[in-house]
DNA sequence: CTGGATGCTGAGAGGACGCTGAGAGGCGGG
DNA sequence: CCCGCCTCTCAGCGTCCTCTCAGCATCCAG
């Protein structure tokens, strides 16, 4: 992860270097707001962390070009103003998040992760077991690269066990979760379901263990 | 925009509903962390506000529990502990911002703002998918090029479906943000809609997804 | 080997689901 | 007041899905 660090004062800047390299970043750091905007521009970077006090270019300025820009980088700013309009206006030129000096260490980490990891993960889109594909936003499964057409009840089903691969599931359970039916109801309906998996995704695909459940070939 | 607030002090939670709702927002309340769980996993909210101590199951649990079940809404916990380490377990739990209580609501109306935003993406002039392009500035669509005429709640639908193209959008989702109606309310006339811009788009423009809603054509 | 428990399968009834045409009611413009 | 437009409800239809049942296969204990 590369991270721009935009902060005038160099022992602070220094510190921040140091403390994030430890973190396992890369940093690199800009001291004035040209400088930084210079340097995000490039593109290279995960997140960046922008005082708002800056010789030539205030950190508010810098994130409102890089948004005219279309930049979307991640930006924190910093700021020893603790105001709630120097904040909101912080916030509204742009910027995903705005911390107050003096900052908390452990929060400073904190939040660049949550910033980090709404970025990475833009959505896990697939879920996979061996040459299963299943896509839950559409709802779309493929065998072997090739789609295939669930009911819904199937598909529910299916979905349960790929997201508990690694252990046997109760038919009780797959009831519960996937049916939302209570115990006087006839397991025998999860057997039919299994079986019409079976035929659609190949017989070896979802494995009986005699007396306990059902498990994905893996 | 539609905000779920998961509150239990019901005063505090009124007050938040009233200003939220005079700054256009479509607001509903849990009081508990089961009910709060319950209501985002129905995927209907542009973002959680979710107060850390809370009945039941706690502020964290709850995001996790959202996380660990794919569930990426945009979450901003809300709490009266305002030590370091508070902060960043709940940001680590897996929540995007984290307010102190008390706070200025200045600061979290801005927030807010930054949370939904980054969600947004850039909003383009011109929104397109597949043959489609919709003008929502002017309410103009063009299919294939040619423009085609749209009833006020035919062109609301379609926007819907333009702006989540990459998943099913279910029928009561759609009651909720282009009928603003409650669950009560007839999913027939959804399907109704459905009919009319299939006359008017193809009908191959919008797919069905048994049992599940609807999505476009990629 | 035998009998009971467990699991699989085909057939089919009944119902859920989604689509459509007809039309009632509301609203605003002429 | 009438007309056109829009929205929504309703009932009917066809299709697809779900679940039950009964018969059969397989497994395991005794």
């Amino acid at each position: 992860m590369r991270l721009l660090v935009v902060e005038d004062e160099s022992r602070l800047a220094a510190a921040l270097k140091q403390g994030l390299t430890a973190e396992g970043f890369v940093v690199d750091i800009a001291a004035t707001g040209p400088a930084g905007l210079e340097a995000a521009r490039t593109g290279g970077y995960d997140a960046v962390l922008l005082d708002v006090m800056l010789p030539q270019l205030s950190g508010y300025e810098v994130v409102r070009r890089l948004r005219g820009e279309q930049n979307w980088v991640p930006v924190m700013l910093v700021s020893a103003k603790d105001g709630e309009h120097d904040q909101a206006d912080g916030l509204d030129c742009g910027a995903d998040d705005y911390l107050i000096k003096p900052f908390s260490y452990v929060v400073l980490l904190a939040r660049l992760r949550a910033l980090l990891r709404r970025r990475a993960v833009p959505r896990p889109a697939v879920l996979t077991a061996g040459e299963l594909a299943m896509d839950p936003a559409h709802r779309e499964v493929r065998f072997a690269g090739a789609p295939v057409r669930l009911t819904p009840r199937e598909y529910d089903l299916l979905e349960y066990l790929v997201r508990h691969p690694d252990r046997v599931v109760g038919k009780i359970e797959l009831l519960d979760h996937v049916w939302d039916a209570g115990q006087d109801t006839d397991p025998n309906v999860v057997e039919v379901y299994i079986g019409y998996l079976r035929r659609k995704l190949g017989a070896d695909t979802v494995l009986t263990v005699r007396g306990a459940g059902y498990t994905l070939r893996r």
